[in-house]
DNA sequence: CTGGCTAGGTTCGCAATACGAACCGAAATC
DNA sequence: GATTTCGGTTCGTATTGCGAACCTAGCCAG
């Protein structure tokens, strides 16, 4: 009836190893803040309403895992300050997250997606999803726009 | 240079939401072995090596998000059991997993992956990735196979 | 019917982690 | 040279995780 074990081993499976590097919730959502480009402490802070503490400590973790660069910026006049930037590697999890929040907007929201996923190329519509490999498209085809309609179910 | 706010506040974004359902690596390890169908109480705490009383714990937290039902079922001649069956909700989060193997596969394993996803009717390998709307498929097209060569990297 | 075995938990004491408020330091600004 | 702001660190308390021990229902053997 049930199956006992998994075919695959746990030391052997990506999603194993890759929720050692994205543990926890926080994790989660400080890579959604990054995935939309707000990568100042204070910032991020405010947003997803993490303690100063834990904050520093995951972005020393994503950091660390290679999924962000800590880097400088000067903004207008202002002094040097220092700022967080998905790699390659961390922008590689912006489909996960994606299809989570596709996920999360048909099962928890009513079907009401709050971002619009289009191909900037040809200006179709986009979801990450199951598909021949042959009709996966890279990132950089991704365009993603903010759906005004912003009722709270 | 960096935006100061997502363009989706927390509240209305399907990942934040979904994140609330699977808050933590033990329920994603969890819902890894329901997608492959491993159901029982000691062969899940066996294969993840969780804590017993958290396990309880996550299970009761996966069969309330109604992301799995605990059903009775009977092995051969033994008494009476039970088992944890994914939901059709709980199946719809397959492919966030499977994106998040592929992810890790990808960036953690070197490329190698422990599972092959083809297409039922036709064969042809799948993935979970960005594609136009239409060209997605549905999970019933799904077929997992696991890919003997086992290396450990 | 009685004693033992097993699956699937619950309970308990200890350890680690999260929390939020207070503090800190460097750079610019007043 | 005092003040503000950003990006943290430190601290005491509260929560959660941990693993070992214990519990319970149902079946089976004697």
């Amino acid at each position: 009836m049930f199956p006992r074990t998994a075919p695959v081993p746990l030391h052997a499976c990506g999603a194993a190893r890759a929720l050692a590097m994205v543990p926890d919730r926080w994790t989660w959502l400080i890579l959604r803040e990054l995935m939309y480009g707000v990568g100042r402490f204070a910032d991020i802070q405010a947003e997803i309403g993490i303690p100063k503490s834990v904050l520093s400590a995951r972005l020393s973790e994503i950091v660390e895992n290679g999924l962000a660069d800590k880097t400088p910026y000067r903004d207008g006049t202002a002094r040097t300050r220092h700022g967080y930037v998905l790699t390659r590697k961390g922008r590689a999890l912006v489909p996960v997250i994606l299809a989570l929040m596709h996920w999360g907007d048909t099962h928890l929201k009513g079907g009401k997606s709050a971002l619009a996923l289009t191909d900037k190329r040809t200006g179709q519509p986009l979801r990450v999803a199951l598909t021949p490999e042959d009709r996966a498209l890279p990132l950089r085809r991704l365009r993603i726009d903010p759906i005004p309609g912003d009722g709270p179910d």
